[in-house]
DNA sequence: AGCACGCCGACT
DNA sequence: GTCGGCGTGCTC
């Protein structure tokens, strides 16, 4: 199959990665081009980097239609590459202009191959023989004729310099120029295999043989922690690299890749290529080059590494699929794992999903069918679970308006003794979620919306988490108007703090509630500090640890288990029974096996008996059904509206707005929730709000989001950002 | 993204 | 009278 070409003065139409929505029209250059060439064209004054992506529309008046300036010397992307860029920019309703960012994330793409100097054995004697040059010699004689850096040989060699340089002037060692991105070392797929154990073994085989296909498949690789996930996916990406594929290995953080990349060393013999954000920028160059001409079989990397120019794509390992970091929450909106599957689908490659603890949305693929399933269920190593228990509130003597049981007092007090920690997990921000008036019964609720306010002490305001709305802390019912009357009812993470406070006066406590922190960063320092011994006791909303571990908390307690169950967060049992996994695969290692106690009033529901019993299965039936009977995902459809700008007024009179013109979507029988603050409601001195868009699974989501929010002119400092399938909800 | 064009406030 | 603020619009 030849690619399309075009001759000389041809119209194509080029995407640049400049923020212009639309093709633009140019010529073919003297000696045409390719479809899928990488270009530099003329743009205003300037010269911008562009890609061939087809027929020029010829729209354009012809005087004005500019010419190629030149070809780059990469590699055309290929027609797959542009269907990829093409279906992810629809679904996420992403600028292509900003895709193709994405996939030329690599400097200098349009410089001449850069070239350094190399050293090998000469054919001329030197004039004198010294110690240092006999060392010189002896070193390149050995490697017979490969080339090394400067530093590469003076280092092997012991010697400085100065004497490999003495002998290239005597023509004893040849200096040549050679490119510096040079190819990957080839891997060897029977290089370092591991003895499997007859469970791995087997499991190797399902990935070995869907590999054999030839064509596309996910496969759900689901191991407890210890099984040895990794051996037997490392046994796919052997035979992905036998037929001469490459192979993709995605992982959640960086912080993991060191790590990985030896292991894969110890098993191909050398290390594959890297790509994120920690590489180095000629690093970054080479690895998107060499995958470009197939001269790196293996990548290890980011999300991101999903758009590079692969030539023949066998494999995507998507490592930890459960991840929440696959889902990126700036720039563009995407989730790796489902684009993983989407690349593979288009490029007729196999899709490995590893997880102890797989999401909902691939467990319900493979209960339809859609996904193979490959279970390690054997670790190596004694088992020690973890204690779960249940603590029935039913029977429990807790004062009224205390939430901590008399169980969960005494294990906290056994860990405080120890100097361990406990975490003490709370889906709810705020001081108390209720405000009721102990004269009238009346709840205080939200002027705009039907739901109640939460309280938060530490602002002495009411505030609506449906829209956002606020209102000072009345004294006054504003029912009955008797005085002195309103108590707050429900436990939040303030109060929670508060309680525990006055139950362990001596012991450190902290709030780790994603709204308390003016950033990210800041909030990511504050948990490191906390995970090395910083506080005693932790109140959290969520687990938001993600990337760190607490070697030193070993007891969790979930004050309210049922508030999951009641689609406060969608997520939020799954996050639940998550964290018990979590605490489970922890108990395995650490010397001091973990306990997790749940609060409960109702310990014979499905969910929380599928979480004590570590039984899975039920747990996810369990849990497939609620999400089923809310209509949310899998198996309805969500997209977040994320409106900023450095004025808060003008952030929330839009987003009403946009709340009340809703005519687009309500055509496609969706409904929208909110204004609300945005999970992070200041960012960089932005303020944040959001509105949630829920649509039926077969409901036509992305058109109706465009239409609807091409009804909103944004002016001045105002932004807005659309994230189809939100992961986070607080 | 850049860069030009264009229409209103405090300066030589 | 002008210099310059950055809002709006165009780039094949």
């Amino acid at each position: 199959m030849t690619a399309e070409f075009f001759h000389e003065g041809d119209l194509v139409a080029v995407l640049t990665a400049q923020p212009i929505d639309r093709f633009l029209d140019y010529k073919a250059p003297e000696g045409g081009c390719h479809m899928g060439a990488f270009v530099e064209v003329p743009l205003g004054p300037r010269k911008v980097l562009g890609v061939v992506w087809g027929n020029g529309a010829g729209d354009f008046d012809c005087a004005k239609v500019r010419s190629v300036i030149r070809v780059l010397d990469v590699v055309p992307m290929r027609e797959e590459m542009q269907l990829f860029l093409t279906r992810v920019a629809d679904y996420t309703i992403t600028p292509m202009s900003q895709m193709l960012r994405l996939a030329t994330r690599a400097p200098g793409l349009g410089d001449a191959p850069s070239m350094r100097k190399v050293y090998r054995m000469g054919t001329g004697q030197p004039d004198r023989i010294t110690d240092a040059r006999t060392k010189v010699l002896a070193v390149l004689d050995e490697y017979g004729g490969l080339s090394f850096t400067l530093k590469e040989v003076a280092d092997m060699a012991g010697v400085g310099t100065s004497v490999v340089k003495g002998l290239v002037k005597q023509g004893a060692v040849s200096e040549e120029d050679a490119p510096r991105d040079v190819p990957y070392s080839t891997l060897d797929p029977d290089y370092g295999g591991k003895e499997l154990s007859t469970e791995q073994a087997v499991g190797a085989e399902a990935l070995r043989a869907a590999l054999r296909t030839d064509g596309y498949g996910t496969t759900l690789l689901k191991g407890v922690t210890g099984s040895g996930k990794t051996e037997v996916y490392l046994e796919a990406v052997a035979e992905c690299l036998r037929q001469g594929k490459q192979a993709l290995v995605l992982l959640p953080e960086i912080a993991l890749s060191g790590e990985f990349i030896n292991r894969v060393e110890a098993r191909f013999g050398f290390k594959p290529a890297e790509w994120h954000s920690g590489v180095t920028m000629t690093e970054r160059r080479r690895c998107w080059k060499m995958v470009g001409q197939g001269a790196a079989q293996m990548v290890v990397g980011a999300r991101s590494a999903l758009f590079l120019p692969y030539q023949n794509l066998g494999l995507i390992v998507v490592d930890e699929e459960h991840d929440t970091s696959y889902k990126q929450e700036d720039g563009v909106l995407y989730n790796a794992r489902d684009m993983a599957v989407l690349r593979a689908a288009i490029n007729g490659a196999q899709v490995v999903l590893a997880s102890a603890t797989p999401s909902l949305e691939s467990w319900a693929n493979v209960e339809a069918g859609k996904y193979q399933r490959v279970e390690l269920k054997s670790r190596f190593g004694p088992a020690v679970m973890p204690e779960m228990t249940a603590i029935d509130m039913r029977v429990e003597d807790v004062p009224n308006g205390k939430w901590v049981s008399p169980t969960l007092k005494n294990a906290i007090s056994g860990r405080l003794e120890k100097g361990e920690q406990s975490l003490i997990f709370l889906n709810r921000r705020g001081y108390a979620p209720i405000t009721i008036c102990r004269a009238c019964g009346h709840q205080i609720g939200c002027d705009h919306c039907d739901a109640r306010m939460v309280e938060h002490r530490f602002l002495n305001r009411l505030m609506c988490h449906q829209c956002g709305e606020t209102k000072p802390m009345p004294t006054v019912c504003p029912h009955c108007e008797v005085e002195g009357k309103l108590a707050p009812v429900g436990p939040g993470v303030e109060r929670m703090a508060e309680e525990v406070t006055a139950l362990f006066p001596d012991a450190r406590v902290v709030v780790l509630s994603s709204d308390l922190y003016g950033s990210a960063r800041a909030m990511k320092a504050h948990i490191e500090e906390i995970a090395q011994g910083g506080a005693d006791i932790i109140i959290g909303t969520q687990l938001v640890a993600k990337g760190h571990n607490f070697p030193n908390l070993t007891l969790v307690g979930v004050i309210d288990a049922d508030l999951g169950l009641q689609g406060s967060d969608l997520r939020a049992a799954e996050r639940t029974f998550q964290l018990m996994r979590q605490v489970a695969g922890r108990a395995g290692r650490a010397e001091t096996p973990g306990t997790a106690m749940l609060q409960t009033f109702q310990p014979e529901h499905a969910v929380i008996m599928a979480i004590l019993a570590g039984d899975e299965e039920s747990f996810w039936a369990a849990e497939a059904a609620e999400r089923k009977a809310a209509g949310v995902p899998p198996y309805g459809r969500m997209a977040g509206i994320i409106l900023s700008s450095t004025n808060a007024q003008e952030v929330f009179d839009l987003g009403a707005d946009m709340a009340r013109r809703d005519e687009p979507l309500r055509r496609i029988g969706a409904q929208v929730f909110g204004p609300a603050p945005a999970p992070i409601a200041r960012v960089r001195g932005r303020h944040r709000v959001r509105l949630l868009v829920k649509a039926e699974k077969a409901a036509p989501l992305q058109k109706a989001l465009v239409a609807w929010a091409a009804q909103f002119k944004l002016r001045g400092e105002l932004r807005m950002a659309i994230d189809i399938d939100p992961q986070s909800f607080y």
